[in-house]
DNA sequence: TTGAAAGCGCTAACAT
DNA sequence: ATGTTAGCGCTTTCAA
């Protein structure tokens, strides 16, 4: 005799009412919750998954969807722990369990999503690596299955999505270089068609363009998002031959190499060049400390994570104010990389 | 009509017929093992997970536990997700999936893991962060679920292992700086219980003994695994009286606030002082390069898989030759931080 | 407030 | 080679 049946064999109730107990429902004398809870406790009872799900037709699972060949995504060492410690938080309040789905290098996403899906695997998904045309998007939509991507996308099927704040990274370190003299700026994008490089680079352009500044196609350069990217995103850029006197780094694992190189050059940010990046947790200990934007990781979580429940039958009425479609803020922390001021002269 | 009753109504046959086609059963004929291969890409059928677990008692998931407050681990997204490509290439070859089991930093790991057996979640489990002393090897013995854990542990079941090959680094490096005629020879170890503190300070302080040399207490050095913990390791040794002339770095994080704080105190490894740490994607783009122990992490995760299956009945013919308790070789890259010598007088 | 029983989707034992 | 059916563990009617 094992699961549900052993308890109530154990009470000398039905199963039934074991059930009803566990699951709060009001349709049962207290007393008896109580016998049921404790002796639960005591058997180390816990529901199986599987016999659940069947049933209700639910998992208590939301996945969260990323790629395993990590060359791809550029983030850094912790960004995902950080942003699932976020999650989690949430889903813990309603027994909701977190697992990252872990689509292989070798494996197309959406053929990976799409067994997941079938599967009946879980209740809700959280999608990473948003590409700029991503079919997952129109997959899950079509199929009513709640979810919230983290990056937006031009296939938009009207979900939500939480993105980093680009824009506003790109309109605030533009005006913050122009501030101090620079007009020959340059930029950085994935080498890929991953959506935040389009949605960086032409904000740029934009902010350039309302100081009366053309953003030189010379200037942008693409890369891997990984140290080795940025040391030859410097090196391609020493080897021009009108060098820009300011750059923001996009990504936040370019930066340790991008310093690199320069190092070997003898190029020193912040005298000779002004820097601005993305937060990492190497930022405060390169030399000069490297300016960057940072945004609060765990929180994102939270957000991602409410958003989510937000458009769930069963959660929504917990998240009335959620956020949909919205761009996450990142701050700037002054390091001493983007300290060269230009004089008019430029 | 859902389901593979669905399928055997388009193909008006029985769901038995259906069921033993696409599971590759040998008593059925090719011509109806065709079509219905056919009518289930054609409708996108696949089997759903819930109702398979419920009659097979198996779920074809293997859980990889992790801990999401990652100021703990001291690994980053970038190992694991090397680690997860490995292991999940082995698993690909048997309609494993892959799931990370994320334990959030405010639950205790024990409890997690009971919920997740309990459930009957996963087929199998790898766990990391395994601690010296870890209830969780226990817990999973005693009910026979097929485990393996990244780590050794003293609680030691008799179950499979895998873990770094921290002797080896330790006995190579100590025995490269003692050749370059270092005698005072510091080390760094977690701030926590995890193993492999305990199991690479002894292994250094036997390495030094055959040389005829004692590890001073005062040259051990425990840090939280992260950069702030390097700087904090590099401002401590610099405040000594009697400083080493050379250090291993035994985690990866640690090398890139260690560098910032002797730079900021004009000390350069490999001209001051003799570094040698942990291979990470900042190593090479450190000032001097750092010389370290790196790793094949997507080898590593293979050998994790082909562990875990040789301990499992449905699989176990496949590898029989996998390891168990190994330590995992690590390779010295050469970089410049250690190549500081001293002559014979120390 | 509780018990009895149907049935979620699937596989495997048994029957044909 | 195929059809029929029991039953995996659970929740949820329906009846009492």
């Amino acid at each position: 005799m094992k699961g549900i049946r052993r308890l109530a064999q154990h009470l000398d109730i039905s199963i039934g009412t074991v059930s009803r107990a566990l699951n709060g429902r009001p349709d049962v004398n207290e007393e008896t919750r109580r016998r049921v809870l404790e002796a639960a406790t005591e058997l180390g009872y816990v529901p199986n998954q599987s016999g659940r799900s069947l049933r209700q037709g639910t998992t208590n699972i939301i996945g969260f969807m990323m790629q395993t060949g990590t060359e791809i995504t550029g983030q850094g060492d912790t960004f995902f722990m950080s942003v699932f410690d976020g999650v989690q938080a949430v889903f813990s309040r309603h027994q909701l369990d977190l697992v990252a789905l872990l689509c292989s290098s070798e494996e197309d996403p959406s053929d990976y999503l799409r067994r997941v899906v079938a599967r009946g695997f879980a209740d809700g998904l959280i999608l990473s690596a948003t590409q700029r045309h991503d079919p997952r998007i129109e997959f899950l939509a079509e199929r009513n299955i709640p979810f919230v991507t983290l990056g937006r996308s031009l296939t938009d099927a009207g979900r939500p999505w939480l993105d980093l704040d680009f824009e506003g990274m790109a309109q605030a370190a533009i005006d913050r270089l122009v501030a101090r003299g620079h007009r020959r700026i340059a930029v950085t994008r994935p080498h890929d068609d991953v959506n935040l490089g389009y949605i960086f680079v032409d904000r740029c352009r934009e902010a350039l363009a309302a100081h009366g500044l053309a953003l030189d196609e010379e200037l942008i350069f693409r890369s891997t998002p990984n140290e080795a990217g940025g040391y030859q995103i410097a090196r391609d850029l020493l080897a021009l031959e009108d060098r820009p006197t300011a750059i923001l780094l996009v990504n936040e694992t370019i930066a340790v190499g991008f310093y690199q190189a320069l190092s070997e050059a003898g190029v020193r940010p912040g005298r000779d060049i002004a820097v601005i990046g993305r937060y990492s947790p190497q930022a405060h200990f390169l030399s000069p400390p490297l300016t960057c934007f940072r945004l609060k990781l765990r929180e994102l979580g939270i957000a991602l994570a409410e958003t989510l429940l937000s458009t769930m039958p069963a959660f929504k009425h917990h998240y009335p104010q959620a956020l949909v479609n919205a761009v996450w803020p990142m701050e700037l922390v002054e390091g001493e990389s983007d300290a060269l001021t230009l004089d008019a002269a430029g």
